[in-house]
DNA sequence: ATAACTTCTTGATTTTTATCAAGCGCACGC
DNA sequence: GCGTGCGCTTGATAAAAATCAAGAAGTTAT
């Protein structure tokens, strides 16, 4: 547990009773390599801290798997508008590596919000954290060429590339397998 | 003012005092077309809802600009890591045309994060609805050709196409001028 | 009204990236 | 130990998109 504390008094000052009382609300859950946090269309009750393991976001379009991110230690991991809204979620959820996590309902999520203000103000912290870093992501596929996206990364998250089967990566950055390899070939050639 | 409480109202239900209370910390605010909301590298201080016009976010890159995103009547502008995280502007936010806005600066903004507990979660919600409409922009170019972009901006937004330059679109979606004309006059023809 | 700009289009060409196909290396199960 | 499948690479080719260049149409300023 003191995990996520830890990961929280890093990004935001909290009292340490109210970060006992927010930590406190979450459990530990463990997934075995392949178990799905989340399938596609199904609705998406939790919100959980990565401890260890790899989870992959994708969803399938026509016939392919799309991975829209690779979520690590450090990380919450959910399916944010099913989380919120209550819509049916978007994406399939699942573990690379064996996992362990932290996850929270969404009952005692809310119950959170009303009992202590100052996890209003974390939890709105870390959505625009995550926003921010989205129109980054955005931006880059506004200007950068299939090369730049893979050397940022390379440079951003080196620790992925042997760990993650490439083409994973590969879709995550918006681009085929076969051009991955050849932009690592060169790499090496160069 | 009433636009801003009707917006909300329509995404949240919020009681009519505290409605009132929320509306009454913005303030009107107008820009001219060619008018500066925010400079890249200062600080935005503040966040505004647009009542009337169009403005624009972009970065310059390169020496090119590249547009990140055009908003409308019933979009909230600002700069979000500056104005919440006080960290140098990233964006240049300028009115594309005439514009009427609704303005709220930093202090209000955190004092009704004090006073008005529900407008925490609204604000929350606010920006967890934006960030899962990032998440879908990302995914779009992760599996979408230019093409298929064109389509859904048309889809989704037909009317920029008569209020914007087309290069502020093509670079938006992320192709150049001259493909977005092609794609437009190949639908013209097909 | 006209000159100077800006925006958009169109054409020719190059570059980038995807697609299709084959083969290699390695882990896993039988 | 030996197929079998999976992940990755490599090659040939095709498709998509960018670049470079020129010109048309519309706007703005003088």
């Amino acid at each position: 547990m003191h995990e996520l504390a830890t990961y929280i008094k890093l990004f935001f000052p909290v009292a340490e009773d109210e970060l006992a009382a927010i930590a406190g609300q979450f459990r530990p859950l463990e997934f075995a390599k392949g178990d799905y946090f989340l399938k596609q269309g199904r609705y998406c009750d939790r919100l959980a801290f990565i401890t260890s393991g790899l989870i992959r976001l994708y969803r399938e379009v026509d016939g392919k798997e799309v991975t829209q991110w690779i979520s690590s230690k450090g990380y919450f991991v959910t399916d944010l508008a099913s989380f919120v809204f209550q819509t049916p979620g978007r994406w399939n959820i699942q573990a690379l590596t064996d996992c362990t996590l932290y996850s929270i309902d969404r009952t005692a999520y809310q119950n959170l919000n009303q009992t202590i203000p100052k996890w209003q103000e974390l939890d709105k912290l870390f959505v625009a954290k995550c926003f921010v870093m989205l129109e980054e992501r955005i931006f880059s596929h506004l200007h950068m060429t299939a090369e730049e996206r893979y050397h940022r990364l390379l440079a951003d998250s080196p620790e992925l590339f042997n760990q993650v089967p490439l083409q994973y990566l590969a879709s995550m950055i918006g681009m085929t397998p076969e051009t991955l390899s050849r932009l690592r070939s060169k790499q090496l050639k160069g």
